[in-house]
DNA sequence: CATGTTTTGTTGCACTTGCAATGAAGTCAA
DNA sequence: TTGACTTCATTGCAAGTGCAACAAAACATG
């Protein structure tokens, strides 16, 4: 009887787990849109995503964005002191729950997003330009994934 | 003429926007099957990259697995000292070419990945199940996703 | 050979991250 | 009202990260 070697690992091929390449996939993009805009404006993903949400939704809480956007509430509250630090948006307290914090684009940070949404806008062009005829069973597949 | 205001903001959903999507499903899928093999093995996602490449490729260099699992060779060379000192892989000068450094599988790493592996299959299993018949549309999104 | 260039892996540093602990504010029931 | 409990945002801490700088080895070209 042999000690456990190399031939009694299982088969496994990394390069068709699923897990594997949906997160290769996921960086390159997230690298290639970063790019743009990090050289650019100096913006990081999580403030990026804070700042889209703002656009999209208007005043929101940092629990509202931890609940949609799937950030770890510590880190949207970093990425957002960063944010107001550097004058993109305000933090006002929520009157009606003063443990609320709202949320808001500043006039610095609502033209900043004028000039970034476009900029997302064509690399969503990109995207689907690239997928071609498969977008459609890709978005379906990303639907199954992401339900409940 | 209006100062920059709310209204002027172009349309965008991030809901809708495909790397925030594929961002997303990377991110639980991946938290899914960490779940398993950290909280069970005290294994980290960079970890059990190298483990995997290692069970699937033999030796190999940390630049090897720099190129092929697009990690930096800093995360590569951190993770693979964290293996080495929880003795799961073993790290040997390449007499070849002095600079190379072979990292292979210790026998408890070895006996670690006849464990892991499986699971990983059958986490794999799950996915294609929960695809269903979106599988072969979403895998091809993948792969122009990928390619070059 | 000699010397400049490239490749490989590690490390220093500043920054980010996740998690748990904290404090402040709100809620609820006695 | 009080006191126990929950919710929200921030912060301390240890660990991880990317990037640039680095040293050692290999290579190239005179």
């Amino acid at each position: 009887m042999t000690k456990t070697d190399a031939a009694s690992l299982p088969e496994f091929d990394l390069y068709s787990f699923t897990p594997y390449r949906l997160a290769m996939a996921a960086q390159k993009l997230s690298e290639m849109l970063a790019k743009h805009y990090r050289s650019q404006f100096g913006i990081s993903i999580p403030e990026w995503r804070v700042l889209v949400h703002l656009a999209h939704s208007g005043d929101v809480s940092v629990r509202d964005i931890e609940a949609r956007v799937g950030m770890e509430k510590s880190k949207v509250s970093r990425a957002a002191s960063r944010l107001e630090t550097s004058g993109l948006i305000v933090k006002t307290v929520n009157d009606d729950d003063r443990r609320l914090i709202r949320l808001t684009l500043s006039d610095k940070g609502r033209t900043l997003m004028s000039e970034l949404l476009p900029l997302a806008d064509a690399f969503q062009t990109e995207i689907t330009a690239k997928l071609g005829d498969t977008l459609d069973g890709f978005e379906a597949g990303l639907d199954k994934l992401l339900e409940d």
